[in-house]
DNA sequence: CGCGCCGTTGATTCGCTTCAAGTAAGGTGG
DNA sequence: CCACCTTACTTGAAGCGAATCAACGGCGCG
């Protein structure tokens, strides 16, 4: 992990560039940028620990972000998944709790690191920073649910064509997969070599084609298909 | 589904018994009853219905209420199984949107039903009373990680032991179901068959003692052995 | 009484996990 | 630059756990 020190200006780019932080006039996120500290993670690195003080919100400029828990066992579920430009640990943030679960980056990372008395401090100058803050947070509550309600539909293949489909309504039918295959199959609640097979089985069928970690939507219909046949 | 028309000073009586309303003030409580009506539902009867405008806040005084979501083929997937006292819906209502869930009685119930515009008064005479419905929000939404994280966990009686030390946490080592088996099955992400024979598991173990729907915990450290077993 | 729902138990099937092996790509040190 | 290691991914084979199908007893209800 490495702190940059960016000359001016670079900081509130790279909020700009987060729909949060767009709320904001230029010279409030300035004064935000200014508390803030620009940071390269490796691959693998934690950005904080369940059970910590949640006084730090994450923006991920570029890279993406794994939210797990550590069962007993060393047995590692993925809570979110996250891909740039996207926020973490708001919630916690917010409600001046410790964070809920852990955090690493599933590849090397670029990262907006904002102080909680920064951003309270914004939220003083600008009352509709914390609502959108708030908004976003109930947009992840949302994902949650659809994601325990996904956990339910029996055949893997059903899960993952489900899950490449919301992909695509965001990116499109050329999709890119937010994190290596291992990490995905966790956030899908299954093994590697599970996923490894439903990919596999949806090639078969024409439905898709892969390529690393691009995967090609090849028969959107038949995927949706899939889907209501349960 | 059924009416009631209480006389005044019933219906604030049943809000003072809610954790979040005891933050009002006896009179505020009493401007809030006045707009709320008292219903009697069926076992089965929907509260709302996922995609319907939030515009109504529950509160379950007596019973136990299923949120679910229904997939194709008729699939539901219990997404909180709570018993009254509880809130039903304060996001969504919070936030002015659609409920994104269906609700259903898992038992009859007795429910005190809040118009949305009631409670925005009532948010204008006490601020109070949003951040507190924030923080029951900010609760509820734990508990959606724990459970994501939980069907993880691979053992179908691993979950079931997690779940009952959850609820002798709050309730004791005497402890109840909250609903019908079946419906605490499908809570856990498992068919009505595999529970029972889960709950067998461990009474023959020696773990639990079963009584209807009250389980005993016989011993609470032999269940915590299993899931540091993981 | 007869009907339907809930819960339990048994037998069977299916899908996923697990174990194992092999390939390929990236990084490190000689 | 190459030998070597590690990690990611894929595929095959075997074992196990949970879903499914089926049957039965108990209970509430019309």
């Amino acid at each position: 992990m490495k702190t940059l020190q960016p000359r001016a200006g670079v900081l509130a780019n790279h909020l700009a560039s987060l729909p949060v932080f767009s709320v904001l006039s230029p010279r409030d996120r300035e004064l935000l940028a200014d508390q803030a500290l620009l940071r390269l993670y490796d691959r693998g690195e934690a950005l904080f620990e369940r059970g910590q003080p949640a006084d730090r919100l994450f923006c991920v400029v570029h890279g993406a972000i794994r939210v797990l828990r550590r069962g007993p066992g060393g047995r590692e579920k993925v809570i979110h998944l996250l891909e740039a430009p996207a926020l973490v640990a708001e919630v916690p943030v917010l409600m001046g709790i410790d964070y809920p679960a852990s955090a690493d980056c599933a590849e090397p990372c670029t990262v907006l690191v904002l102080p909680r008395p920064a951003l309270q401090q914004a939220f003083h100058r600008d009352q509709d920073l914390a609502l959108k803050l708030l908004g976003a947070a109930m947009t992840r509550m949302h994902e949650l649910t659809a994601s325990l309600a996904a956990h339910g539909q029996k055949s893997g293949a059903v899960r993952v064509a489900s899950y490449l489909l919301g992909l695509a309504h965001t990116q499109g039918a050329e999709v890119c997969l937010p994190a290596p295959k291992k990490d995905v199959a966790c956030y899908l609640g299954m093994q590697p070599e599970s996923f490894s097979r439903a990919l596999t089985s949806l090639r078969k069928d024409g439905l898709i084609a892969v390529d690393e970690q691009r995967v090609h939507i090849l028969d959107r219909s038949g995927l949706e298909r899939l889907l209501a046949e349960s």
